[in-house]
DNA sequence: CATGAATGAGCTTTCATTCAT
DNA sequence: TATGAATGAAAGCTCATTCAT
């Protein structure tokens, strides 16, 4: 029984997640959710307080899968670089492999469409990163730059490239994620 | 007369700059934005067929802007460093001065609210630095990489120090600019 | 239950009816329908696809209810002038006991209201007067003309008295509907 | 200049007959009417009071000419068979000839769209038929029924017949004509 | 838990009409 | 006389949400 309630939430986000990236957030009524995700409208009422809680709890939902997808297999003992390239592998893995989740990602980091108070929710959960980043500064391996700096030049180029990649305007290749990371790198190694 | 027939048109497209910045592009009915602009609802549409129209028309003017603006003071003569320099720093300046184009682009660019179509025409006009890597490649100065990896590691990174500037999170100094232009330039350079 | 939804179906169509009769297609908004069938504007999409639709479906209904009242008692086992005066009387019947039906059918074929594809739909059922006139032509008793001009000749004059009626410029008694079968019948027999 | 006038006001009743025969009174919006005209809508309101005068005034104009046209070559004085072959012929002829004018007098009569009085107004003209009739009467040639009747069984019939001549159902050929003036005059003659 | 039916509020868009020129 | 620009009012229609079952 309890799965079965966990079958509807689940596809409830689900289906908002498919519809909100074809559609964005206006021209996604509550009604094709529901009909896509199999449920009453009614229905949705019963999980999700309302369009905007239904939302939100999408957003928390993906960014949280993120970023532990994001910190598999790293360790704080690991070497600062070795850390760095299992993380940032892993965020590349997660932006071509999960692709609906990414742009959904995206679309919500570019938008007002999520309560500010979720925003800031989501970004608990990468700390581990910004503690690597603060390790390498310390043993003169990175630059001594803002984090969101390191940030902005490392993981963001990633949802660029994912887009491209989805609109198939450039296939990203084995070869592409070499020269992805080692830009990455470059560009904040000291 | 031409004067105030521009007027309305260009109340119109900034009305609707300002609150699709705000609200989404839902949550922006015409109506409002008729409000904003100072005019009747029904005379948005005798500058625009329709509400997809108007957000498409928005779309290229402020692209078209970005571009022009992004290209100032330079030129193919230009050593590639410098070149680059050029069009990097007009970049972050338009980023940071026309805070609400730039956050509308942001929006465009990870939104289905844009057509297609209006997509291709916006790109057209940054030629001149595809073609300003492709001779830093042949001079062997910048390294040999897809241009799209180029842009996602030497423009796109300014999105993000953006959105978080906007949000008041992070205050791009010009200590931060000279910053993210040498990890802008690492990130290409050989 | 299934009660109550067919209720707001028919008061839905008797509401069109009434209107559209008085007012015609234009001047008479889904909200007065809505209003004058108490339900709610959203509620006529619930039953129909939208405004055509609903005067479409208006239009097949009464004209099966006309087609179904007109073939009432006749038997294609009638000798032709009883076959024809039973039919015929139904028709006039009709047309002076339900008015609104009458009148909007009138409307309905003076008018580029309905899609072409309903008015075929609602030619169907009228066939075995054809047949009727077909045999009385075998027979020679009927004038071997066209069926269009036996219907402009028999059926279709009774319109024009249905407005006269209407608009009470004239009541049509008993005296005058023998009259009027008589020139029925005459303008067709041999 | 008077001509010019003239021209204007004749070129937007002619655009408003086309228009409405084709769309309907609904979805004939005034800016079409203009446009079929070549002139501003604005100009509309220097002819005519609003869309209503319009509409009644393009009634009555081709109401007139409808009667005008019945009558060419009628004198009282010719018997009345031929008086009345003569007044049927013209209407047949003008039903065939004038198509467009003729679907709008029937969609005027059969719709909610024209004032009353403009529909009295218009009756007048056929006076000469309807002592015809009389005369018919009293020599004992025509039946003793209600003009009503008469009209309803001779002239209206030709209405159908235009309707389905127009819907290419079925062309009205010579002997068809010589076919529907006979059963006219059946229906009536004693 | 689950729903189909229902709706009020609000959306985009149209249109008859006006008015400054 | 003639107009293009402008608009208030209202049209058709949608949708997030509710509620009786």
């Amino acid at each position: 029984m309890k799965e079965k309630v966990n079958d509807k939430y689940t596809a409830l986000l689900q289906a908002t997640l498919t519809l909100v990236n074809n559609h964005g957030f206006h021209d996604t009524p509550m009604s094709k959710i529901a009909k896509l995700a199999g449920v009453s409208p009614a229905t949705i009422y019963l999980y999700f307080e309302n369009k905007q809680d239904l939302i939100n709890k999408l957003y928390l939902e993906v960014k949280a899968s993120f970023c532990s997808y994001a910190l598999q297999g790293y360790s704080s003992e690991l070497p600062v670089k070795k850390g760095f390239e299992v993380i940032w592998y892993n965020i590349a893995e997660y932006k071509l492999n999960k692709v609906e989740e990414a742009m959904f990602l995206s679309q919500c980091d570019n938008t007002p469409m999520i309560d500010e108070a979720s925003v800031q929710e989501g970004l608990k959960h990468l700390q581990p990163l910004l503690d690597l980043w603060e390790r390498g500064k310390k043993e003169g391996i990175i630059k001594s730059i803002s984090p969101y700096l390191l940030y902005a030049y490392t993981v963001y180029p990633l949802s660029f490239l994912l887009a491209m990649h989805v609109k198939g305007i450039c296939k990203v290749t084995e070869v592409d994620r070499l020269e992805a990371f080692q830009a990455a790198w470059d560009s904040i190694k000291v």
